[in-house]
DNA sequence: CTTGAAATCACCCGAAAGTGTGAGGGCTGA
DNA sequence: TCAGCCCTCACACTTTCGGGTGATTTCAAG
């Protein structure tokens, strides 16, 4: 993800410059014959800075559209962070229930999608619940989504 | 919040004409103070264009924080979608008992911090599970998220 | 081989959540 | 004035949750 952002800010950057420099190289050329009709130079000068503005607006809107970390259509994919998994010791089986108990299923009905009982679901939950110190499954989604262990 | 918009919008529109044309001011002054030099005109012209570009940028910039509802770290203030409250016929009592749930609490707390009764807590949280087509609350505070209702 | 973590399951019990029905008061637009 | 919506509350009932305890199996590390 990280990357990612990187990537799209230096192509950005680059692009950016690119046009620049292809718009100063049109300028040079243009200027030889302009500039000798004389008194052209207040028209000539006022059309770079409108086209430069413009060119800036562009520039402006990709590079923040592409900083805003929050395209939402692009990459949504969900990482859970490891570190804070570690530290709670939550298992990847108590994860896995977590998801699903933030998708709003009920014990029984997660018991069904992993294949296990009712029993064995409520002991994840109740062992998610201790670890993130919830007394509530909705209190655990809401603590694990602000921890970022659940999309 | 439509008009508060449309007045930022109109706010920047003037700043940067103004911004503009003092820019164009300043360069009519100078342009005879320069020109006469001779082979000034190439940095000059590569200086209008560079000083244009940044304030285009900046330019953009404003224009796109303020037309983008989604900056995120500038303004987290979040407001639910009238729309599909409206089509749900959610009232304003039944979406403060779901955003109350969505923070984790129990319908007693909720009826404590709201200073009803609990069962009253109930009976609108019954209402928001049917207009949400939800059965449990944590189905509910699923689908209020995905449709812009809370948080 | 032993130890421990992880996953699995069971049973009991109290608390919380959710359903259904009914009802009264306040406010508003027809 | 009256129908309709909203908010409020009650009560009985069923379902689900969550806590506590204990047990078995598997598997990997020591």
């Amino acid at each position: 993800m990280f990357s990612a952002v990187s990537k799209s800010w230096w192509a950005n950057i680059l692009l950016y410059g690119l046009s620049l420099g292809l718009l100063l190289a049109a300028l040079q050329f243009s200027q030889y014959r302009l500039l000798t009709q004389g008194n052209a130079e207040k028209w000539y000068i006022g059309l770079v800075a409108a086209l430069f503005a413009a060119i800036g607006i562009w520039a402006g809107k990709k590079l923040i559209q592409k900083n805003d970390p929050q395209p939402a259509f692009i990459v949504p994919e969900f990482r859970p962070k490891e570190e804070v998994l570690e530290r709670l010791g939550i298992t990847p089986r108590e994860l896995e229930v977590l998801e699903q108990m933030a998708l709003g299923l009920s014990n029984q009905e997660i018991a069904d999608k992993l294949f296990v009982s009712l029993n064995t679901v409520k002991t994840h939950s109740s062992n998610v619940f201790s670890k993130l110190g919830a007394i509530r499954r909705t209190q655990a989604i809401q603590r694990a989504k602000e921890m970022g262990l659940i999309a």
